[in-house]
DNA sequence: CCTACCGATCGGTAGG
DNA sequence: CCTACCGATCGGTAGG
């Protein structure tokens, strides 16, 4: 009987994509050679292109898979029966859960989805904009007026952003905050800080 | 007479720099080659090789540059006798106005800065932290609990500093906000944000 | 013995 | 699933 895909095809190309995920948070996309992943992985480099075609699309492979878990987090935690403010303490609480237990992909994401030919990015940045535009309704419902001035809306959801994406540079799990707490400073930060801009 | 240091050794360094700064923000560090630098510079890689004795130099005289750069103008603009909140301002309006006339090498000093070896790392870090340290101080002017507590002071100093270099990333000159609006509603956001924080 | 500058090429390593 | 290679390009340096 003719052979046909392996059975822990898919588990070796998701092991492979972690590793990746570390060393190109670690060391940077460009300074991590395929050879030196395949050696991480206890495999041949040839092996290694026998799951992945070329570099890039293990680069896409990391970026994708962490993408399509955020935005999947998010929706799942969008509960619009929640006040307005802990709808989007809710948002801000999934983002940060999935950014903890991925820290190498969201880092990758971060510094190296630049890397990617352009045709391959705009896919990806098509998911950062959904991210964005549930994060811009949920700050919307949290004040009617800023809501309504677009103009205003989208620098302020950028604003939330940078706090949250800046975050794994200074955040430390043994500080003295928890990431809950942080949560909750930044919702707060947010609504108070707007609630008198418009 | 002997021949001594050329007049313009000074000028053809900056230049240098410059156009370094350019290419290690648009393509970045690892992508840019030293022949591609000087072919830019119009001059030979041998002659770029006199003006800086490695890459690592040029990356850390870049950075460096750009910060001690940044250090002066926020030092400058930090007026203590002005209100809490216009003092704020003031500190955020010379950052987000150096980074606009300094796009690249904020972009490197973003980006980059990680590729330097540790001991030349640090003492760029040192500024950064310099600078840190000086918003933190306005921060605290503007809400003395908050002031009083430092365990809540950092991690407010660098929800702003989030904002502020995350700016780059989605901010346009062309957009319907221009720098100083944009200056005024991130100290608002932080005002008035933090207000009923403790 | 200095600085300024060139064409050619070094030893290693990249992705494939 | 491997070793053996490739075309190209890297950062850095030679002699003059």
């Amino acid at each position: 009987m003719a052979r046909t895909q392996a059975d822990d095809y898919t588990e070796k190309r998701v092991a492979i994509r972690q590793k990746a995920a570390q060393m190109f948070a670690d060391e940077g996309f460009d300074r991590t050679s395929m050879a030196a992943l395949a050696s991480a992985c206890g495999i041949s480099k040839a092996l290694l292109y026998h799951y992945y075609n070329d570099k890039s699309e293990l680069l896409y492979d990391v970026i994708a898979g962490h993408l399509s878990e955020l935005c999947l987090d998010v929706e799942q935690a969008d509960d619009e029966t929640l006040s307005p403010n802990d709808r989007l303490l809710s948002l801000i609480l999934s983002l940060l859960d999935a950014y903890s237990h991925a820290d190498n992909e969201h880092r990758v994401q971060i510094n190296a989805l630049k890397f990617l030919p352009a045709d391959k990015q705009e896919s990806l940045k098509d998911m950062e904009r959904e991210l964005v535009h549930r994060f811009c309704n949920a700050i919307a419902a949290t004040n009617p007026k800023l809501g309504a001035n677009k103009a205003i809306l989208m620098p302020v959801t950028m604003s939330l952003f940078g706090m949250l994406n800046w975050h794994y540079m200074w955040f430390r799990q043994s500080g003295v905050l928890t990431r809950e707490q942080y949560a909750q400073m930044a919702m707060t930060i947010i609504t108070d800080g707007t609630e008198n801009l418009i």
